[in-house]
DNA sequence: CACATTACCGAATGTTCGGTCGGTTAACAA
DNA sequence: TTGTTAACCGACCGAACATTCGGTAATGTG
């Protein structure tokens, strides 16, 4: 819990140990809900202490917003094969992008929750606006080269898209028996191949 | 927005219309975020004036979320055609659940950011997840009957389902050019047919 | 051992919170 | 006009809030 060996000084948290603590906190009551006086508690230190590692609680809100949004556009800027199709493409970010959702699970619970509340809120959900736009071009793309169907409009998809993997979050723990790439493969298999079909046919 | 016309006494706001008011702000930032006195100021009321009407914040958000409740359960209870197959049922109950989400939204809304920081909010948790397991039930069926694909468990399927649905608070608004049942029809589609497939094949 | 460095604490700050209370104001009915 | 009913308000309260500050405790290093 306590890591930050080899460095000069009496030990203690540091920065990444306690905001994986503060961000378990922020999702089980809410960031509005959690008192630092309850942070204080699960750490075992005293209120004021947190205040040598961070500046208060915002930042700590900060720290972790800006965690989820830095692994989800590392997909969206994972090069992709130059040869691939868009609608490959998209694919492959929605299987990573539950892959990532999976890794930094808090961070990106935290970030679909944030209300716009402060200036730190705000950016972040400008941020959120920027990768749904990246990715509604995508659909948009691989609806005019014929790999999604027409009579859905591109924008709503990319909506019932990522609406499905974002709810993840809600219920997704990855100690529950089932494997990060099996849930992404089944997520990928109902959205693109349909609940009905038979064995896919990509 | 005033609207108790026909009794006696000084005229003023009733429950329900006031309740409108504290669910949106709610929305926008929180039930914890909010305060009474940002409710005071949209409703044009001193806070203690809000005392008047409900016993306090608590009983308001008691009030939006058995309301939301009240409503989703209502298309569980709607009696079945005695000859459908339970996956026909299944699609019958996600649609009417997309028209619910959409009649009720700012309820429903509401409700499906519950933590369960109190007793209110533990028991619409458990009324969700009562409704999440009927929910299963059915999918558990219609995969028993054939009707939806045998490779991804049940339950699974339910959560992608209910997750997408779901998801729909986050950006559908009904003013948006967007019918809910246009909204209804793509989502089934989607999710029963693929992203990927030509027009339904049912 | 002493020194620098880092981590931590108790007590207090001003502010905001949800909620209470006694009294006033506006409507309708008689 | 008077009585009844319901709606509303200003002033206030204790508790909880995030944050500050002066000082103390524990470590690695010389």
């Amino acid at each position: 819990m306590h890591r930050n060996a080899g460095r000069v000084g009496r030990p203690g948290y540091d920065r990444d140990s306690l905001l994986q603590v503060a961000v378990a906190a922020f999702n089980e009551r809410g960031y509005d809900g959690t008192g630092m006086e309850e942070l204080a508690k699960r750490l075992g230190l005293s209120k004021s202490s947190i205040y040598h590692h961070v500046s208060g609680k915002e930042e700590l809100l900060g720290l972790a917003l800006g965690r989820a949004l830095d692994a989800l556009f590392a997909v969206l800027d994972e090069l992709p094969d130059p040869d691939a199709t868009a609608t490959a493409r998209l694919e492959h970010v929605v299987h990573r992008s539950v892959e990532v959702l999976a890794a930094e699970l808090p961070y990106v619970t935290l970030l679909l929750r944030v209300r716009g509340n402060s200036a730190v809120e705000r950016h972040a959900l400008d941020k959120r606006r920027e990768f749904d736009h990246r990715v509604a071009e995508l659909v948009t793309r691989a609806a005019a080269e014929g790999g999604v169907r027409a009579d859905v409009d591109p924008h709503l998809t990319s909506r019932l898209l990522f609406g499905t993997v974002n709810s993840l979050v809600e219920w997704y723990r990855p100690d529950g028996g089932l494997t990060v790439s099996a849930l992404a493969d089944a997520l990928t298999a109902v959205l693109f191949d349909g609940l009905r079909a038979a064995p896919a046919r990509n």
